[in-house]
DNA sequence: TCACAAAATGATATGTTATATCATTACTAT
DNA sequence: ATAGTAATGATATAACATATCATTTTGTGA
């Protein structure tokens, strides 16, 4: 993420928090920078220790969970169940409503792009759920994949 | 599972073994049936208790993961990546080929329900995919959800 | 501004899931 | 029978996650 946009997302972040009653500390935003600024998911540990590689200060694991479950209560950052690692939201600095999220993961080289689900197939997957009798409660969707470099490569 | 129904999904999980030449061992069935008598996925560990308590033979947790994963590979079972734990095929005695799983996932009470994904959608989403660049290369798909029970108690 | 309450973070312990590696046992085919 | 392969056991350790209580920081209202 280039350094401008980076700004502009933690920026945005500090806005939203403000808008929602909540708190984006220091720490909390370094957490967030971190993800912003990584090409891919990081695992709490991991980001326990880029941050203290980066900000030169000690963090505990149980923090770094802390954190990380406000910024996806903020829908700054995401979980992938998939992989148990975190990613910061790709839609921080826009302005639309947060849809479904649906997360490609390259399973060669790790990187994931989220893109928003059409809204047939959210209607379609819904239809089919309810059909079995369930209710959706938290749609988000991975899909493991190869990204378009890793496909040509293999 | 019924007796009668669970007995036939063995038969013809060793059936599918002979002609697929790999070897459903003892200690391989009795997994696949502790997982096809569970109600809700297992994990690892909980299958190794599970084990010890009905075939009164103790089994390293190792094991269980190396038998899991043979079973997973000859589609007797599924993985769930984002409970992490483990769920005998629903169609092992059907004869149809297998096609995208889509597991419906109840957050309150755990049990699963397998459908099969309907082609509308399995298209949506490789177009989407495709556009993205990416190429598709184990989709299973996990919803988490309330089933029909769950969401009327709440 | 001071004191209090609430929120955030630290410290410590432990539980749960998963993999690496080397030794041993069991099956298969010549 | 025996060599080679597949399966399992044993042991250690890594990686992910939560519970709990203590301490620090922050915001609020007297």
């Amino acid at each position: 993420m280039h350094k401008t946009s980076l700004q502009q997302a933690l920026q945005q972040a500090e806005t939203n928090c403000r808008a929602s009653g909540s708190r984006l500390t220091e720490k909390r935003r370094h957490i967030l920078q971190l993800l912003l600024e990584s090409d891919t998911p990081l695992s709490a540990y991991e980001l326990a220790a880029r941050y203290q590689e980066q900000f030169h200060d000690n963090i505990p694991a149980m923090s770094v969970y802390r954190m990380l479950d406000f910024l996806v209560s903020e829908t700054l950052a995401h979980k992938l169940n998939s992989t148990n690692k975190y990613i910061a939201c790709s839609h921080i600095a826009c302005d639309h409503a947060h849809e479904v999220p649906q997360f490609l993961i390259c399973d060669n080289c790790h990187q994931v792009k989220e893109i928003g689900i059409s809204k047939a197939i959210i209607d379609a997957l819904d239809k089919s759920v309810k059909q079995a009798g369930y209710v959706l409660t938290q749609p988000q969707i991975e899909l493991h994949c190869l990204c378009a470099a890793c496909s040509r490569a293999a």
